[in-house]
DNA sequence: TGGGTTTAAAATATCGATATTTCGGGAGAA
DNA sequence: TTCTCCCGAAATATCGATATTTTAAACCCA
């Protein structure tokens, strides 16, 4: 719900209107509410409660800096102990989203960040995979909070993902991570303009 | 306690047990866990509780990879970014750790790591620190699990930390970033070697 | 004797309730 | 009017207890 957006940026998470909305006890509540803390999602305020954490361009651009470091570290890793099986899964999980694209718009965003994912997945480090995988999460944050009727589906990230996937399957770590790269510093800064607009909604 | 060794790696952690030990209730526990799992140091099973991280050597290596990357980002940015009030917290938390060495051993690790990210705070990104403060203390785990005995603290150590000092004062990021990472890279090494021995002893 | 099932014990996850702390309003004095 | 202090309301953090799940042993049957 927070990655979604359903719950704003910087508002107080009240355990007890969670606790009626979830429908479950505080117990649950708070320990989801502690391991979110871990992954930047939640912040913890000494003994006044918790807030889903506040967004700002800086934060922004502190997350895509950091995603493109260590996603080309990853990416490289993953091409360099490419396996077959390693393949068949990039190939498959493109194809998927790709179908996804067609025929709900819903699950796009799963198969999406599974394909990144399936991207870097023959890293041989798994601590680097599970932080992409956060860093992804706080990135798809942003695009959510920017509005999800910007139709980025529609833009050109379709050749561009087509692109990433030849380098990929072609073993050229330098050509993969350069289109990836740039993959994610053009949404990253077509983002940053509609951020600014917004920035202070935050509470 | 994790980080220290006082709770061996991989063993189950009994919440009733922890309970009688820390003499505080249940729920502060299971958060407690719950925050650290997000760390990395405390691993959570289905609905079969919590369990200290396991270690290994690969794991060891994905922690030093990693922290080499990120300590480098972080250093360079934060010489970039460098100021007067940034090079005096960076004398003081060395003095002071040159202090501790000599008077109370005990204390040494947390100058130790004060020093450490007194050299990167003034890096940019706070996502980039609190990361390389969590890898910092994922590394230091396996110096204790390695042996208290080791006097590292009497090798060169101490040298090593002056070069550092001086080339960040000197605003040379080049000279700084190597001499941080040979710092790394060579204690590194010289546990991969000590964990070898120990690796099985893990549950 | 060996394998599979049942059953009892233990541990975990959740719930309901209490105590402590924080936040906001209102009364009183300068 | 404005500042301070105090009190009441609300929310949080913790506790004790219950229910669900897991684990391990005991049992029965082949």
């Amino acid at each position: 719900m927070i990655v979604v957006g359903d719950l704003q940026p910087g508002k107080k998470l009240k355990i007890d209107g969670l606790r009626t909305l979830l429908e479950i006890g505080a117990s649950p509540i708070r320990e989801a509410l502690s391991l979110l803390t871990s992954d930047q999602l939640v912040e913890r305020i000494d003994q006044r409660g918790f807030r889903t954490a506040a967004v700002s361009r800086e934060n922004f651009n502190d997350i895509l800096s950091l995603r493109c470091t260590l996603e080309e570290m990853a990416l490289r890793q993953s091409i360099a102990n490419a396996s077959e099986a390693w393949e068949d899964e990039l190939v498959l999980s493109h194809h998927r989203m790709l179908r996804e694209t067609r025929d709900h718009i819903e699950g796009f965003e799963a198969r999406h960040k599974a394909f990144h994912m399936a991207l870097l997945s023959a890293s041989s480090s798994p601590l680097l995979l599970k932080l992409c995988s956060q860093l992804y999460d706080l990135n798809i944050r942003y695009r959510y909070l920017a509005g999800k009727s910007l139709n980025y589906t529609k833009r050109d990230v379709s050749s561009e993902h087509d692109n990433i996937l030849r380098a990929a399957l072609e073993r050229n770590a330098d050509q993969a991570a350069e289109l990836l790269l740039s993959h994610y510093r053009k949404t990253g800064a077509f983002l940053t303009g509609l951020i600014a607009t917004s920035e202070d909604t935050q509470g």
